[in-house]
DNA sequence: CTTGAGTCTGCAATCGATTGCAGTCGGATG
DNA sequence: CATCCGACTGCAATCGATTGCAGACTCAAG
C-alpha cells in the first residue's frame, strides 16, 4: 500500500536506481532530475522501506539499549538521552530491561544483537568474560563500566568523591561513613576507592559500613550500622540508598544534618523532594546516553577506529539540606557525653 | 557472516523452503526431517534474518511505544510492562520519548509508524482528530485515553476516586479539595468527574482548587490554595503533585495528616518514601503495558476483530500516613475558632 | 570527423526468507 | 495392475531497495 521506489521512479520518469541515488548520493545525479525525484517523493510521501534497504546494506538502522531496570530513575535518564540522540541520527532504539537478572542479560543480548547494528549496555551485570565474548561479534558500547578493548562512557567517580569529601571536611567532618552498593558493581568499587583516596588526602577517617542493596530498603538497613560507626557524615552508593537512610534516621529521631550529614550520588528527581533535600553528586545521565550513541555510531562508521576507551563524564556536587556542620562532640547522640574542651 | 537459511538447508540436506517450513509450520514437515533441520539450526546458531522475513511478510516484528517522558516513573512503569510482555512474543519494542512536546508527537508517530507493525501511544497529547488520523493508517493502541474506534487500556478513574472518598469520609472528612492536572488531560477530566460523583454519593462537599502542572512544582503551587478552601483533605491529580503539596504544607508548618489529609494517584516508588508516606490510589502501570501489548498483537493478528474499546484496569487504594481523622473544627488552623458543639 | 574524457542514467543481479504450485513417492483401493 | 489420495518436499517467483557495470550522451581536443 505505501509507495515504493518504483512508484516514485515512474512518477518522476526515471529508473528506480536513479531515485535511490538521488536520495542517498545526491551529487551523483543531475540537479534537474534530482528535483523531479524530490517532487515525486514529496507527492507520494515516499519513505524507503527499511527492511529492504537493510537486506542489501546489511545495516538495520537500529541500535539496542539494555538496562537492568527501566523504572530506576537513573537508567530512565540514560535511556532518555540515548533515545533523543539516536533520533537525531534517524536511528531507532530497541529498549530491553533485564529486570536486574544478570543471567538473563547474556541471552537477551545475544538475541537482540541480531536485530541491531550495535548495542549500548548500561551498567551490565554480566561477567568480564561474557562481556568480552559479546563484544567479539557485536558492536558494543558500555555505560558505567569498563572492559578491555570495549568502548564505554563512565563517570569519574574519584573526582565526584573528592568533591563530596571537600564539602564535608569544610563542614568540619573528620570521620565519614561509606555505605557501599553491590560488591560486584564496578561503580561501587570505584566510588569506594575514590572516597578512600579523597579522605586520605584530607586527613580524614573512613568508616566502612558494608555493602547493601542499591535501594531504599538497602539504605534503611544501613542506617543503624552507619550511626554505630560514630561517623558524623555518611556517603552512600546512590541517592536511593541515601533516601532510605534518611527515612530510618528520622524514624530513630536522629536529626539530619544536625546529628549526621548525608550525601548521595546520582541526583535523581526524588532527591530534591526528600526531607531534608539531599546533597548529592549529580551524574549527567542523559549526557551519558547521548555520548554512548555517538560512540556507537562512530564505531559503526569505522569499525577499525579504536575509539580508545571512550568518554569520561564528570559529576557535580549539588549541595542541599542534608549536609551541615559537624556536631560538636557533646552534641553527638551516639557517644557517651564527654567533657567539652 | 551469520548463517543463512541456505546454510542450514545444505547442512540438513534439504531445501531452504523446507527449513522455512520446519521452523514456522512444523506440522507440515516430516518429523525426521524436522529433527535434522533442528539439529542444523542448533549447530549453526541460525536465527532468521528479520529484515528478509519482513520484506516478504510485510511484518517487521517490531512495535513502537511513544511516551511523553521516560523519566516520569509512571511511564517508565508502563514501558517496563510493555517491554516484558513484548519479549514473550518475540517482538521488539522501539521506545520514543516526545519530551512532553505535543506538536512533536504527531510527526514522531508518523515516522515511527513505517518501521513497526503497530504503536502503543501512552497518554498521547495529540488532539482527537490527529489521533483518529493516525489510527486510520496505523495499528494503534491507546493507554490512558480513549478515542472513537481506537482500542485502548484505561483505568477506572471513577472507581479509584470512590475508594479514596470512602476512605476519607470514614475518617470524618466532609469537605474535600481537588487539585486537577492539565485541563486537556483525559485522566484529569475523568478523575474530576469521579471525585465529584463519589462525593455526591457520600454527601460530602467538593472544593475545586484549580488546574496545575502534573509535577512537584505544580503541587507546591496548589498547596496554599488548597488550604485556603478550608478542605480537611485534598485529593491530587497524581502523586508527584501530592508530594509537592506535602512539601509546601510542611514548609508552612501545616501538619499532615493532623491538619489536613492528602491523597495522590499512581503510587510511584517515591510515594512510600515521602514524609509522611503518601496514601494513594495505586494504578497498575506494568499491567497496563502488558495489556496494551496483548491488545495490539490481537489487532495485528486480525485487523477486523473489533477488540471493542479494550481493557479497563482498576486502582487500589494504598493507605499510608498522609491521611488521618479529620481535625475537629477548633483544631483547624485556617478557620476562625468556633464554639465547639 | 574521430576520439576520449566526463557526466548521468539504466539494467540486472543481489540481499535472505516465504509461499503458491507442482512434482515425487508410498500405500490403499477398486 | 491401474488409479488415486495424501503427505512431503522442491522450484522459482517475490518482497523493495542498492550498486557494479555498461551504455548514452555532451563537449572539447586532436
Amino acid at each position: 500500500m505505501p509507495a515504493t521506489i518504483r512508484d516514485v521512479a515512474r512518477l518522476a520518469g526515471v529508473s528506480p536506481s536513479t531515485v535511490s541515488r538521488a536520495l542517498s548520493m545526491p551529487e551523483m545525479v543531475n540537479a534537474a532530475t534530482r528535483a523531479r525525484v524530490a517532487a515525486a517523493v514529496e507527492q507520494l510521501g515516499y519513505q524507503p522501506n527499511r527492511a529492504a534497504r537493510g537486506l542489501i546494506t546489511g545495516r538495520t538502522g537500529n541500535i539496542g539499549l539494555v538496562v537492568p531496570d527501566l523504572a530506576n530513575p537513573f537508567f530512565a535518564g540514560v535511556a532518555k538521552g540515548v533515545q533523543a540522540r539516536a533520533r537525531r541520527y534517524d536511528v531507532a532504539v530497541f529498549v530491553a530491561d533485564t529486570d536486574e537478572d544478570a543471567s538473563a542479560e547474556v541471552g537477551l543480548v545475544r538475541a537482540l544483537s541480531k536485530q541491531v547494528d550495535g548495542l549500548i549496555l548500561c551498567s551490565p551485570r554480566a561477567s568480564d568474560s561474557d562481556l568480552s565474548a559479546i563484544a567479539q561479534d557485536t558492536n558494543v558500547v558500555l555505560v558505567n563500566r569498563t572492559a578491555e578493548g570495549v568502548p564505554g562512557v563512565t563517570y569519574d567517580n574519584e573526582e565526584g568523591m573528592q568533591q563530596a569529601v571537600a564539602h564535608l571536611v569544610a563542614l568540619g567532618h573528620r570521620r565519614i561513613g561509606w555505605v557501599g552498593g553491590p560488591v560486584t558493581s564496578w561503580s561501587t568499587q570505584h566510588r569506594s576507592i575514590g572516597l578512600s583516596n579523597a579522605l586520605h588526602d584530607h586527613g580524614a577517617e573512613l568508616a566502612r559500613v558494608g555493602s547493601f542493596a542499591p535501594t531504599y530498603e538497602g539504605g534503611m538497613a544501613a542506617a543503624d550500622q552507619a550511626v554505630a560507626t560514630g561517623a558524623t557524615a555518611v556517603v552512600t552508593y546512590n541517592d536511593l540508598v541515601a533516601i532510605g537512610l534518611l527515612a530510618r534516621l528520622h524514624a530513630r529521631g536522629i536529626s539530619v544534618p544536625g546529628d549526621i550529614s548525608v550525601v548521595g550520588v546520582d541526583d535523581i528527581a526524588m532527591s530534591r523532594m526528600a526531607r531534608p533535600a539531599l546533597t548529592t553528586v549529580r551524574l549527567p545521565k542523559q549526557e551519558a546516553g547521548r555520548i554512548a550513541v555517538e560512540l556507537l555510531l562512530a564505531v559503526l562508521d569505522d569499525p577499525e577506529a579504536d575509539t580508545a576507551t571512550g568518554g569520561t563524564l564528570h559529576g557535580e556536587l549539588i549541595v542541599r539540606d542534608s549536609t551541615g556542620p559537624a556536631p560538636r562532640p557533646h552534641d553527638r547522640p551516639n557517644e557517651r557525653a564527654r567533657p567539652s574542651e
